[in-house]
DNA sequence: GTGCGAGTATTGTCTGTCAATCAGCAGATT
DNA sequence: AATCTGCTGATTGACAGACAATACTCGCAC
């Protein structure tokens, strides 16, 4: 029998989880900005389902991060203090440097492959100083780092990690810059990563992150001075 | 005023959280298996709640990875691979080395004494060979451990990151002989910490790590032989 | 202006219901 | 005899409705 490809796309499986990910993807690009509250009856109106899979939904969400739950009080989107951002990208660092490493170790075919694109097509979109392409290719290049690594806790702990943080560059939008510089440490990573030296892939991905966090963090302290609360009142009225 | 502490508890909150906890300790002691399904019914009459805060609590031990929901086949304990598991101490190697860097730079000063004490329990408890005796000083040098390196982010991982892998110590239980090094590799880390050495902290962290690694691994490769599958039929009748 | 109390909005939880899906079993077929 | 087929029971996924408990807001008295 020829390998014919016969993916019947398996239902994206239940309601459940396509209300989580469509949340998560509402949340992670700004749509409900850090703070606003999530009323469950809005929610429902919103997605079309009922209470039962918003609510179940939402307690993943909350196990991810990305959202606040406080007793009676309900669910809202998370806003992250300087001293988390600060924890959140030590671990990011941690973790990242140990996928370079590992990536370098292993240097699988396919994802070695896929890295050498990625990183063409990032810095093409950057410069182009096109907002979308530059996310899209940074996310095609995590998600090739996570996948080279060969560790499925990390890629996953990443990957919420990574939710988390962009939370809190919503607001910021990173320094152009930050860009080229950027860049020009993403090549290094790769080169790192291709040589199958493992050492400076984890080195150059500890120095891109923490370089990364100085100007995410100091942004966000200059914010917190002014600590623009989202949707003090009871409702926001976003339409 | 004096600061006294007038913590009032505040009630466990929710019945869903109480559910989480009992469920969460259940699994992590063993009442429930790897392999053992979770029969949402079933688990109502034990706990005397209804099905809503039973679903809501299996999602949050879901994302925690300490149950595997598979769509409409419902949720059961996590069964963890050896390779699952080699990832899992990969990762926590990572997190506790860093712990242990970060406590030795920061040395708070509670927490340094509650690690000394720790310390002690612990080898006292090594030395009776009491069981119950030796989880708790564990649990407590842990809580301590995590406590002092001062990242939220790194405690709340590490946590779930420990009752995972309780889960693969469950069937095998850690040999004796591996205890008397276990008690001199955990002196070796305080020691290093208490003298603010984060190189020797870390070090030590990970070579703790890294060799009780390979003892659960190995366990569970000789296991994996013999693929004893838990409740293969519809019911398996514990009572 | 401050403190108190009523009212309302929202969550937490239960019950009952129904469709969709899965696992095992009996019967039919070759 | 072995395999395929269809049925049946068990279980989950999802909804609606209901009710108590709690938190927030506002107006009122002082």
């Amino acid at each position: 029998m020829p390998d014919l490809d016969l993916h019947v796309e398996r239902h994206p499986a239940t309601l459940r989880l396509l209300v989580e990910d469509k949340l998560r993807a509402a949340i992670v690009e700004g749509r409900f900005p850090p703070g606003q509250r999530l009323i469950e009856r809005e929610l429902c109106e919103l997605t079309g389902v009922g209470r039962t899979s918003i609510r179940e939904a939402i307690r993943q969400l909350e196990a991810e991060g990305l959202v606040t739950v406080v007793p009676h009080r309900g669910p809202s989107v998370t806003v992250i203090t300087p001293g988390e951002a600060r924890d959140l990208y030590a671990v990011r660092g941690l973790l990242e440097g140990y996928a370079g490493r590992e990536f370098a170790r292993l240097r699988p075919e396919a994802e070695i492959a896929a890295l050498g694109r990625d990183v063409e097509g990032f810095a093409r979109a950057a410069a182009n100083a096109d907002r979308r392409a530059l996310i899209a290719a940074k996310t095609a290049l995590y998600a090739t780092l996570m996948r080279g690594c060969g560790n499925a806790v990390v890629r996953q702990m990443l990957t919420t990690l990574h939710n988390r943080i962009t939370l809190l560059r919503l607001t910021s939008m990173s320094q152009p810059g930050r860009l080229k510089d950027s860049v020009s440490e993403i090549r290094t990573i790769a080169a790192a990563i291709v040589t199958g030296d493992g050492d400076a892939a984890e080195a150059s991905c500890r120095l891109h992150i923490a370089r990364a966090a100085v100007v995410a963090i100091a942004v966000l302290e200059q914010q917190s001075n002014v600590p623009t609360q989202v949707s003090r009142g009871r409702h926001s009225k976003t339409e």
